[in-house]
DNA sequence: CGATGCATGTAAGCTGTTACATGATTGC
DNA sequence: GCAATCATGTAACAGCTTACATGCATCG
């Protein structure tokens, strides 16, 4: 009914409130470590960014907190209040604007575009680097994607069927750049 | 020689830099209207940041600048420095850290964790919504593509590639998804 | 001669980071 | 009893944004 706490959720604040969600009642900490081991590393989940935005949240009344019982550390459960996953789902309906799909900001293919600044073995040892690492990165996604698997949220199996898509176009088409690179250098 | 200017550039930084060698000599407003127009989104370019930044390189010794002959509004024509060719190197090189390949955020994926927040009718009105965005936004790269055939910088095509190659993996990925919510519903 | 676009810049603020700091708990 | 991990927090700073502000150039 107040007019407080309508505001549209961060990328980030969105995030911590839906893993508290999915893990509720669960402590800061417990955030912390489920941003860091998400598909994307674009979050360093820091304590700086976490605790302030958490309490912030609780402040608006979207989280609420207990103490565990008999911890001495001051451990603090948090759960997402009934405003809270109102503002969750606000958060999601949110997202479909034309700016944010367009957002997604990729260093690798942002440097492709400048690669006539490198000579021609520097590229091609720069490419290679490139497949061998996103190769690596492919595996741990699977991996990921078997985990969700057996998860009871099938959410998380549909999230990571999208980061391991995504991955497989992107060595493709990493391939494709070195394969053409040669080409026309030989 | 000199110890300075050898820090690694920011990914703004690199981007501007590399506008800047591909249409020397140009205006810091050209570098803006380049960011703009980028595949991605994610940089809105702002006068606040772009300015600055272009300032400080210059200081560096990685950019040029000399004035317009005869352009009341004080425009300024930059060039990059054989520094700034090499820091430019530089900074493409260092690209190939496994937690920058990771870094690619997605607001999109992000979201589709937490989907069983939401009510299947809203879900399906979401996805649907994502599904037609994305559309727009494969039509929009893939006439980027064509554009980009003509280039002198045959990157240029390169990278607007991968830019469609991906988008067309998150548009099958966003087609599954809604398949296999329609299957489970019914 | 007025609107639109070109061109440059500043101030305040938001969001996140690194680095530091503290202390309890658990397992070996 | 010591190391690793759990758990919470703060201070300084980095980087980019929005919003504001200014003024010339060009076209109809």
């Amino acid at each position: 009914m107040t007019a407080k706490a309508q505001r549209v959720l961060s990328e980030l604040e969105g995030v911590c409130l839906g893993i508290i969600r999915a893990h509720q009642p669960c402590t800061a900490y417990r955030v912390r470590q489920e941003l860091r081991q998400a598909p994307s590393s674009h979050w360093r989940a820091s304590a700086g960014s976490v605790y302030p935005l958490l309490e912030r949240l609780e402040g608006e009344g979207l989280l609420v907190a207990r103490a565990a019982a008999a911890d001495g550390r001051g451990k603090q459960l948090l759960s997402i209040s009934r405003t809270g996953d109102a503002s969750l789902r606000r958060w999601i309906l949110a997202g479909t604007d034309m700016d944010l799909i367009s957002s997604v900001s990729d260093p690798v293919r942002s440097r492709t575009f400048f690669l006539d600044a490198l000579t021609a073995a520097q590229r091609a040892r720069y490419i290679d680097a490139l497949i061998e690492r996103t190769e690596e990165y492919l595996a741990v996604t699977n991996s990921r994607l078997e985990k969700a698997k057996n998860s009871r949220n099938r959410f998380d199996y549909l999230g990571s069927m999208g980061a391991v898509k995504v991955t497989e176009a992107r060595l493709d088409w990493l391939r494709t750049v070195r394969a053409e690179l040669a080409r026309k250098s030989a």
